[in-house]
DNA sequence: TGACTTACTTGACATCGTGTCAAGTTGACA
DNA sequence: TGTCAACTTGACACGATGTCAAGTAAGTCA
């Protein structure tokens, strides 16, 4: 009976309210998520989601680490650095960040909506587009080097273009409002920033 | 003193709460803006708002739709239409809708920021954008008219990217975060989608 | 002049979600 | 047996929206 209970908690409850939390964050992609509501699906006291993080915001901020860390987002990206042209690092990494946004989309949509009114989210979230950005600005910077970035734009301008073009609301409106397939959605982002950012 | 009253008077309290609503969104173009704040602002108290707007979705609605009156959003558009070209009728929505952005940006952002808590914030906010869509779908299809539209594009797909490319989101991001300037904004947006959607 | 009406004020209150606090319970471990 | 950590239960403060009831002040009309 000792064992029995180990088995059923040899996930820690930490973990268990942080996967609780990417499940109602997914189901629901709204974030009208409550914490009783997290704390029903981890099948734990409300009170005790607090005993592992102090406020909601630093509970999404937890599961999005978490997700990164599951869905190996480093990895992920690290592999369009690989590429041997600007051209196909361009190609490489609009793949490889637009394929995870769906992965990302619940907890990033309501870490999103607490932008405005909560620092920590603010700053949290503030931190992750900044890293998608020097993303942007390495292939911006690798099709410069060939050569290939389109005469008129500076790279800061570029790299600006770019990252606004991936901004998750693009990729949401996209193919939640316009109802594009991920597929289609990756392959026009591609063919436009070609268009857009490759010397003719 | 009775006259003296009335001159006080003549701009109706309703409108003196939807111009201190517009006032108070554009000074502080952040949706923290409160009921009380509002009432502050139009020097009258907060259950009195209540007597001319029965929520706060309904007073940010009706202030959008005061903000168009006043603007006179309609007019500006129209003007679109009057191009010779599909590709002059482009650049002049682009030039029309991108420079009506910053003029709405404060109250759109409250509005937006209820969008996903609040239905009635929903539909009204998806109606202002339908329209914006049936704006870019008549310069996509004059485009298609010249035999000047990209081959590889359909006018439903070329008019989801250039409503997408147009989004108050986008124009946040390039604006407020990148920090260009309105004017490098708009010659940016038409060079771009000259790139994407004109046949070369 | 006095009754009535409209628009507003004042203050209390319900609701909902977040976050806090204090006092209990339970199981592991020594 | 006693202690500790993790969790539960129930109460509460707070801030914002929205409701309700009673009062007031100015304008209208008999």
């Amino acid at each position: 009976m000792l064992l029995y209970t180990m088995s059923s908690k040899n996930i820690e409850t930490r973990d268990r309210i942080l996967i609780a939390t990417l499940k109602s964050l997914e189901a629901n992609a709204a974030p009208t998520v409550r914490m009783s509501d997290i704390a029903k699906a981890a099948k734990i006291s409300r009170q005790a989601v607090y005993l592992h993080f102090p406020t909601r915001a630093e509970l999404l901020i937890a599961a999005t680490h978490y997700l990164d860390h599951i869905k190996d987002v480093d990895h992920r990206l690290e592999k369009s650095r690989n590429a041997k042209t600007g051209k196909q690092r361009l190609n490489a990494y609009i793949e490889a960040w637009g394929n995870y946004i769906p992965e990302i989309y619940g907890v990033a949509k309501a870490l999103l909506a607490m932008k405005d009114t909560d620092e920590a989210a603010n700053i949290a979230w503030s931190g992750r587009m900044n890293a998608v950005r020097e993303g942007c600005e390495a292939a911006i910077m690798a099709l410069k080097k060939d050569g290939m970035l389109a005469s008129d734009y500076t790279i800061d301008q570029a790299t600006d273009v770019l990252w606004t073009m991936l901004s998750l609301r693009n990729w949401e409106q996209l193919t939640q409002q316009c109802g594009w397939t991920q597929a289609h959605y990756i392959k026009m982002m591609k063919s436009n920033a070609d268009r857009i950012f490759v010397r003719t």
